[in-house]
DNA sequence: GACAGTTACGCCCAACGTAAGCATA
DNA sequence: TATGCTTACGTTGGGCGTAACTGTC
C-alpha cells in the first residue's frame, strides 16, 4: 500500500484509464499498469475492472480510504514543513460563503490579507495542506457547541461567533409576512440545495430533524446573490445567519427563525502551529479587532 | 513519506533507541538509521534528536500526524479484506464498559458471539482495523445528537440507546440524599477522571460547560466494580447512565441528574460493509432483539 | 486493424545487511 | 572504554521505460 500506487490507483478510477492516469502523473502506460497489478497483488483481489475500466466493489471501497488517506500523508507534510520555512509575509485566509459577516469582515487588517471564498467542505484540506493559512467555516448546530467537521489532520478549532437563524423566502411565499417561524412552519417546505453556498441539505436535514424536507433545485456555486435571486425566483427556501439579512436583496425576505435548540456558528480553523502572522490574523478574527 | 519510514519514526519515538526499534521490528540498527536519515532527508528536517533519543518540535509534529496515519492504512487494508476473505463464523463485539446496558445484553445471541470490553477510545481503531467486528461505545451528547467520535475511517454509526444522566456519589456526600441534582449543583465537586471506564473528563467539561471542575485520583482501567468503589470511598464522582444505577453496590448511590441538554448515548459501530455474521447481530443488537 | 492494457526484459536506483567509523557518557 | 548511532560499501530486489504481445471493440 505505496502511497504512490495508492495515488495511481485514484488517478485511474478518477480518469477511468490507464494511459490518461500515466500522462497526468507522468508515468508510462505500463508503468501504471504495473502499479495497479502491484496493489492488486499487495491486497489480493482485482480493484479495478478493465474495458471499461471502472472499480470493482473491492476497488469502490479503497477509494473511500484513498482520498482521506493521501490527504492526511500531504497534511503532514504540510505541517511539519511549516515548522522549517520562513513564514510568509502575504498570509491567505479561506473562508465559505456565509461565514463572512460584518465583524470579521472589519476585523481584517488593511494589507498583507488574501481573501478566498471556497466551498465549505474544501476549506479543512485546504488548511490542513498549507493550501491557505487560516480558514473560516460557518454551518448548524446546537448553542455553543463545535460544528462537525470531518478531521482531515489535527486542526485548532475556534469558535468566533454565532447567530440566529433565518430563513430566506421569495416576497409573496405564504410565510413571508409573518415575523418569525418555527420549525414546525417549515415541515413541507422545499429547500433549496445550495451545498457550497448556503448550508448542505444533509446537515439542515440533520438539524431540524425534517428527514422528509424535500430539495428543489440545487445550486453548486459560491455566490450568495445568486443564491438570494433563486430563492426569490421561487426554487426553494435557504437558512441563513440573521445578521445576513439586511444583505438579503428586495425580491426577497429574510424571516428570523425562532428555535433554541439551533445556531448559525462560524468558527476559525488554523493548522495547530500557524506561522506568526497566521496566529496575528487570528487574534483579530476571533477578538473581533 | 513512506508508510514504512513513519512505521519505523514512531517505534524509535516510542522506545527511544534506534537498535530497540530496530529489534522491535525486525531490522538491523542500520536500516533503522537509514530509515529516519531518509525521512529526514525527504522533509528536509532534524525529527529526532540523539543521545538522548527525543523527538524534536518537527518530530512532534510529524508523531501527531503517524498514529492516525498508519491506522487508516491498517483500515483500508481490513476494509478491502473483509471483502475477499470468508465471513468468520464467531464474531466479536467490543465494548465500552458503560456502553453494555441490560437491552443490549439480553440481545447477544446464546452462541456465536465473543464480547471484549475495551477502552472507548480503543473502538473505533479495533472496528476500522478489524480487530473486532462491531463495536459499541457510549458517550455524552445532546439528546438524539451522535457522539464525537474520531474518524479514523469510514464507519456506519447507528444509535442504539439513550439514558437520562445520573450522577454516582458516596453514600455520605452532602449531595447524596437530593431525589435529584442539577449542573448548579456539582459547579466545585471533584471528578474522578477515569476515562477508559466511565466517561473521560475533556467530555465532561466539554458537556457540562464548566471548565473550571477539578480532576480527582485517575483510574485507568475498564472495570465498573472499581470505579464504583473509589468513588463509594470518597475519590470523587462520576457520570453514569441512569439505569446503571441499579447496579450501584451498597455504599455508593446514584442520584439522577436533571438536566434537559444531556443524554447517556451508546452507539454501535459497524464497517462500510460488515460480514453477514456482523450484520446479523448488528441488527440485533440496534432492534433491540 | 486500431486502441488499450499486459508482459518481457534490461537498466538503474534504492533498500538492506555487514562492518568499520565515531561521538558521547 | 563501552554503548549506540552513523557511514561506507557490496549485494539484491524492485521500479521504471522500451518494446513486443494480447485482447477487445
Amino acid at each position: 500500500m505505496d502511497p504512490h500506487l495508492l495515488r495511481t490507483f485514484v488517478a485511474v478510477a478518477r480518469l477511468g484509464s490507464f494511459s490518461g492516469a500515466a500522462r497526468d502523473l507522468g508515468y508510462t502506460q505500463s508503468a501504471v499498469s504495473q502499479h495497479i497489478a502491484a496493489l492488486e497483488g499487495d491486497l489480493r483481489t482485482e480493484l479495478l475492472t478493465r474495458r471499461p475500466v471502472r472499480p470493482t466493489a473491492a476497488g469502490a471501497r479503497l477509494l473511500e480510504h484513498a482520498g482521506p488517506l493521501l490527504l492526511r500523508l500531504d497534511a503532514a507534510r504540510a505541517d511539519v514543513a511549516r515548522l522549517a520555512v520562513a513564514p510568509p509575509e502575504r498570509i491567505t485566509l479561506a473562508a465559505s460563503p456565509l461565514a463572512l459577516g460584518p465583524r470579521t469582515l472589519t476585523a481584517l487588517p488593511a494589507t498583507g490579507v488574501t481573501l478566498r471564498v471556497m466551498p465549505r467542505a474544501e476549506i479543512p484540506a485546504a488548511v490542513a495542506t498549507g493550501a491557505v493559512d487560516l480558514g473560516l467555516v460557518d454551518g448548524l448546530a446546537a448553542p455553543s457547541d463545535p460544528l462537525r467537521l470531518p478531521d482531515v489532520a489535527p486542526l485548532t478549532v475556534t469558535g468566533v461567533g454565532e447567530d440566529e437563524l433565518a430563513v430566506l423566502l421569495p416576497a409573496g411565499h405564504p410565510l413571508a409576512g409573518r415575523s418569525a417561524l418555527r420549525l414546525a412552519d417549515l415541515g413541507d417546505a422545499r429547500w433549496l440545495d445550495a451545498p457550497e453556498a448556503g448550508i448542505p441539505l444533509p446537515a439542515v436535514r440533520a438539524a431540524l430533524g425534517m428527514p422528509g424536507c424535500r430539495p428543489s433545485l440545487r445550486y453548486d456555486g459560491t455566490d450568495l446573490q445568486t443564491l438570494y435571486a433563486l430563492s426569490a425566483a421561487g426554487h426553494g427556501l435557504t437558512l441563513l445567519p440573521h445578521r445576513a439579512a439586511a444583505s438579503v436583496p428586495p425580491p426577497a425576505v429574510a424571516v428570523p427563525l425562532s428555535t433554541p435548540r439551533l445556531v448559525h456558528r462560524t468558527e476559525l480553523l488554523t493548522p495547530h502551529t500557524p506561522t506568526p502572522p497566521a496566529t496575528a490574523l487570528a487574534h483579530r478574527l476571533t477578538t473581533g479587532a
